[in-house]
DNA sequence: GTTGACATGTTATACTGTAACGCTATATCC
DNA sequence: GGATATAGCGTTACAGTATAACATGTCAAC
């Protein structure tokens, strides 16, 4: 059986979730432990609501999955738990969807761009490969100093461009 | 005296703003009437509205400035000029600002990227050079087929940086 | 002038995000 | 253990952004 969990984003291929997910999880506790940050009960759980798939979840429904679990009801409680776990790095905020979707490389630097695909929903961190350098030359050449950048590209996932119009596939 | 009308964005530079909003007002009459498209009068006003400066303007502002002309006061009036506008290509949407700019390149084929002073709130449209491919390389990498694409980074313009801290500059 | 298509005006409502306050849990220091 | 400080959570209330649905008006083609 061969590693799945090779980097190239897995979000649109098939894939031992239960792992990635786990995995991810760990990282996070790891990473907060070392910067001394505490991961709540309400935090905790909403980044495993997030880690459920491999899609972005507004900050209501991530809020109807507290409420069921027994949390507050009330926006600000989703909202501080999202806003705290993409301080952190360990979520991504995706604006195109207005909502938010846990980072498969935590603890790597990286400005992140997204792929969305509009079929399944799914969203996927693109490999950075020249995208940075590419968005830093472009900000050079009239002497603008980037500090954070969004970069998300709506289109079709590999699954979805084989099954042409038909709905959900994959993990997403 | 030089032609300050050469490319490389201008939104940061001081410039000839008068013929800067003019020449894209003319080139947006010139392609809307190719395309069989009506510039009708909240159309147009709304465009100018965006044209006065290289900020990015929420619906409601645009609204209001609207209202003050005599036009409908209900956001659906400003969201369907802005939509309508975009979908022609002449008003890009910041996702980052939920706000609105006139697009400096009408006409040609480009996946803006944009550069957001967090200072004077200028936006300014990144010349495309080397972004679009890398982002389509990114995305190839994972068989993903792009349709549309949203690039934008905040950070500082020239003028900001030099005064550091200080308020507004330029045009914007 | 009637028809049909498109655009605008208007009502009402849905969705997204925050300010502010008070209570509770946790860590720290004695 | 008890006092104190801090961070996190629960809640109220509201602000800002966006859209569905329907009525009215405008314009050009026939
Ligand atoms: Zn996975
Ligand atoms: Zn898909
Ligand atoms: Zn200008
Ligand atoms: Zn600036």
């Amino acid at each position: 059986m061969p590693d799945d969990h090779s980097d190239p984003d897995l979000a649109f291929a098939p894939h031992d979730h239960a792992r990635c997910a786990g995995d991810a999880m760990a990282r996070a506790e790891t990473s907060l432990a070392l910067g001394g940050q505490r991961l709540t009960a309400v935090r905790r759980r909403t980044l495993q609501i997030l880690l459920e798939s491999h899609r972005a979840l507004g900050a209501y429904e991530v809020l109807d999955r507290l409420v069921a679990d027994g949390y507050g009801n009330q926006p600000p409680v989703a909202y501080r738990a999202l806003e705290f776990l993409e301080e952190q790095g360990l979520v991504h905020r995706i604006r195109r969807l207005n909502a938010f979707t846990a980072c498969m490389h935590p603890g790597e630097v990286h400005a992140p761009a997204f792929l969305i695909c509009r079929a399944c929903h799914a969203v996927a961190e693109a490999p950075a490969g020249t995208l940075g350098a590419a968005l830093q030359a472009a900000a050079d050449t009239l002497h603008f100093t980037i500090e954070r950048s969004t970069i998300e590209a709506v289109g079709l996932c590999p699954a979805c461009k084989a099954t042409a119009g038909t709905a959900t596939r994959g993990i997403a």
